[in-house]
DNA sequence: TCTTTTCTGTGTTGATCGATACATAAATGA
DNA sequence: TCATTTATGTATCGATCAACACAGAAAAGA
């Protein structure tokens, strides 16, 4: 039924992370046809075949870093049994992620198309729900955290969040500049030092 | 004697005030000559005539945002007579001046070109070089504190500098989310609440 | 006035951009 | 065996990229 015609002689999924793989190292409008097909082993027919265009291969190969690369780090926040735990071990794969030498360096949501271009509106805005998705994962974490007694009654879990939320997406830019996963852990312990301030009884 | 020959029509500082501006908003690839001359309101021969290339026109430009944009910010590490209050009013002032709306969102320095291309090598050195500048100012400021007492005499000033670098650089890409200045607030507030604890007598 | 120098506007260069036309190859269904 | 369907490789499309050739225009020096 569905397997009609000449069968696909490469693989779709391996093809889709060499792509994400690229989009990765240079962003959306860095990253060229000819080197995606190169780093996808196929020629651009079978590219446009396969996925579309390249606005819909970067949307799939977004989608495909968000589970291939950004689950574990953020499983760290229902692993741990205290917001400040889950924040700080969220925090500490996050360096221990973008500091990797055998990948490129920082995050593909947070780097891959900061310029909104006029070929590239949709992916500024899919890439902008993916970074609010996350500050709303960090929110609803520190909302849990109220709601089970560990932080106070009016403890700003918005505003908490994006403080958290900003300083990943400066760790990006961090690990892009060449930082050490020693040097980003620097970065972790100064966010976690606002902590006892943050949740402190006599703090908003 | 230097004077010889057809006077420029233009006013060359305005020119590159307006390349420094489409820079900012779009990146160094994401400007194309074609809108740079638009722009500018020159033709192409005159841009190269006057700047050399894209790549000396942007550099220049840089230059010119570090000394337009960047003195009133950086002030702030000299004025306040604290370190802990210079920090504070360093990220006040860039939460004030990355969320305005007349200009584009975050800033040149952090967003220009992250992602190293074969045609923007000098480009990424460049901005890297101002960005460890930047770093350099603020752990300068914290071993002036040190020096002074204000801060104990053990105190981590490379990685406090590196932790207040990254929230900054965290902001333009917040900034760029289209974040207010109240929700840029939000995170100097986190940012600063780490102060007391790092700041505190038995901590490294 | 006349040469020299520098800038301006038009038009264009080869390279590269994202995306396809086309013919051929390899599978299934009849 | 043969029509149908889908994938592949070559070769190319018009558009845009950064950069420049060229001739005319506007200044200074002689």
């Amino acid at each position: 039924m569905s397997e009609r015609g000449r069968p696909r002689t490469f693989d779709r999924t391996a093809a889709l992370r060499r792509a994400m793989e690229l989009f990765w190292a240079k962003g959306y409008e860095g990253a060229s046809i000819a080197e995606l097909t190169t780093a996808m082993g196929i020629n651009s027919p079978s590219l446009y075949a396969a996925f579309g265009s390249k606005e819909a291969l970067f949307l799939e190969a977004t989608e495909y870093y968000t589970q291939a690369e950004g689950t574990e780090i953020w499983a760290a926040l229902d692993e741990a049994p205290t917001a400040c735990q889950a924040i700080e071990n969220f925090l500490r794969r996050t360096a221990k992620a973008y500091s990797q030498t055998d990948r490129p360096q920082g995050c593909l949501i947070a780097l891959g198309a900061l310029h909104e271009d006029s070929s590239s509106g949709a992916i500024c805005t899919d890439l902008r729900r993916r970074r609010a998705e996350n500050l709303t994962a960090l929110r609803e974490r520190l909302e849990r955290g109220v709601a089970e007694g560990e932080l106070p009654a009016g403890f700003d879990c918005d505003g908490v969040a994006t403080f958290y939320a900003t300083v990943q997406h400066g760790m990006s830019i961090q690990a892009r500049d060449g930082a050490s996963c020693s040097a980003l852990m620097a970065t972790v312990t100064g966010a976690m030092a606002a902590w006892q301030t943050l949740a402190g009884p006599d703090r908003a």
